[in-house]
DNA sequence: CGGGAGATGGGCT
DNA sequence: GCCCATCTCCCGA
């Protein structure tokens, strides 16, 4: 049996979530909750917007042409987190899924704050609007105080853990292509919360 | 407001 | 050397 862990009012999901199909976890994570604690405080938000990437087949996959020193997070077990960093600026935060060696991840694109909000603006910079914290996964990361430190942690138990959160109906769900990639872009594995002002944009 | 260019640095061929 | 799962600012309307 699987002991969920439960800290503060947040219940990390288990082991077993991150084990699907890539795409089935992308879905399944919309409504779930971001959350980290850190030296600055405690962060949290709810994940509104994600992207599945999937292993060899899919050619936008940080995996598709093999194991590299970037990309092997993604060959490892599921439920880790897979951060790298981007247009020399910016983080992005996936969540490994499926089965071991497969190279597949969830990326995380946006999250509606929930906890930490004067954190988050501070590390995001003032002057900041709400709606601007975390609305793109290079600004959940700043905001949320993840980099490549957490490249690899488990994201199972603190300090930082995705945790149940609110359901999400089919009815609220909005399915489109991937944003801002070339190869692979017909491929219709984003999803977001219809009507939500935190998705990118 | 919406679109576009520039910033910026690591990964990979 | 080119590409990149992004963000911000600045411009024109």
């Amino acid at each position: 049996m699987t002991m969920e862990k439960t800290v503060g009012k947040y219940t990390a999901l288990p082991p077993s979530s991150y084990r699907r199909n890539v795409v089935e976890v992308a879905r399944s994570l919309l409504g779930a909750v971001l959350a980290h604690y850190s030296d600055e405080g405690f962060t949290a938000g709810i994940i509104v917007e994600t992207e599945a990437y999937r292993g060899s087949d899919d050619p936008a996959c940080h995996a598709a042409r093999g194991k590299t020193p970037r990309n092997y997070v993604m060959f490892g077990p599921p439920g880790r987190a897979y951060v790298y960093f981007i247009y020399g600026n910016h983080y992005c935060f996936n969540v490994v899924t499926g089965t071991e060696g497969q190279g597949e991840a969830v990326l995380i694109r946006a999250l509606e704050p929930l906890d930490g909000l004067e954190l988050m603006r501070k590390r995001r910079g003032m002057g900041h609007k709400i709606i601007n914290l975390t609305s793109g996964p290079g600004k959940l990361c700043a905001a949320m105080g993840i980099s490549r430190e957490h490249n690899g942690i488990t994201v199972l138990a603190p300090p930082l853990f995705i945790a149940s959160g609110i359901g999400v109906e089919d009815a609220r769900v909005a399915v489109s292509t991937r944003i801002g990639i070339k190869q692979g872009r017909d491929i219709p594995w984003r999803f977001y919360l219809k009507e939500n002002a935190f998705v990118s944009r």
